[in-house]
DNA sequence: ATCGGTGCAAACCATTTGCACGTTA
DNA sequence: TAACGTGCAAATGGTTTGCACCGAT
């Protein structure tokens, strides 16, 4: 999905156009990663677009829930990351030692998942997946 | 693992066994599934032991550090659950309602598993799975 | 013109930290 | 008794909120 594409899509929820709501859309995108608040802040500072950090929150709040935008919550990180949902599922792999974040494309789960031993009747809606270990960067800089 | 096999690892690495230590690791194991730093609190001073919340995160911390407890960062909590480590690999189920975690034992991960497209030399040392639902007792209410 | 969006500052809340005292080994 | 652990209170830092002004429709 493009950014016009998720503009009407946004344009169509009654939502109103925003300098502010277009910058953070096309940070999201231009990034190709999940990214915390703060950097999208300052993509939108780097693209000579003023806004304050709440209303970057504020915004991806409301992304999130239309569905545009997906908010993970990674372990040993202490801020959530965003990043602009394409229409593709895939997981997350994260660096422990820079914190960045990277997509994997391949889903493991099969159709039907087990269901907790204590309580069978669990009804699974929704799943995340994250791998977490080194980057090729941080690992070659260890050495 | 029990508790006291737990306390003689803990000894084993050369930490000192004290009150509230023994309290915070007896309430997790008696908890059988994730729960926040404030609940162990509650806990210990339903199980009489007089312990602050910061002597908790502390403790919690160290526990994490040696591998006897496993801290988990779940979406859409503000707070992070702790849960003691048996030794068997496992994974969670979420309510979306309640917030209730339980455990799964099954894992769907191969042995050996895509990197991300981006970094193909990216290193996975380990990975968490959460599955997000309606846990039976919440979808009976909302019926 | 209206109503929602934004900026600012202040509030919130989980978590962390400094420091003096208590406790384990 | 020598570290280390704990409690208290204060700090921290990400995120949220109240309110008055601004801008999109």
């Amino acid at each position: 999905m493009d950014l016009s594409t998720a503009i009407e899509r946004l344009r169509g929820s009654g939502e109103r156009i925003t300098l502010q709501r277009t910058s953070i859309l096309r940070a999201l995108i231009d990034a190709q990663r999940p990214v915390t608040a703060q950097e999208v802040l300052q993509r939108l500072r780097a693209d000579g677009c003023h806004a304050s950090l709440d209303t970057v929150y504020r915004n991806l709040s409301l992304l999130a829930s239309t569905g545009l935008v997906n908010q993970l919550q990674l372990q040993s990180r202490a801020s959530s990351q965003f990043e602009f949902q394409g229409d593709n599922h895939h997981h997350h792999a994260v660096c422990l030692d820079c914190g960045r974040t990277f997509c994997v494309p391949h889903c493991p789960l099969p159709r039907r998942f087990a269901a907790p031993a204590e309580d069978p009747g669990f009804h699974i809606v929704s799943h995340a997946l994250e791998l977490y270990g080194h980057c090729s960067g941080c690992a070659s800089k260890n050495r």
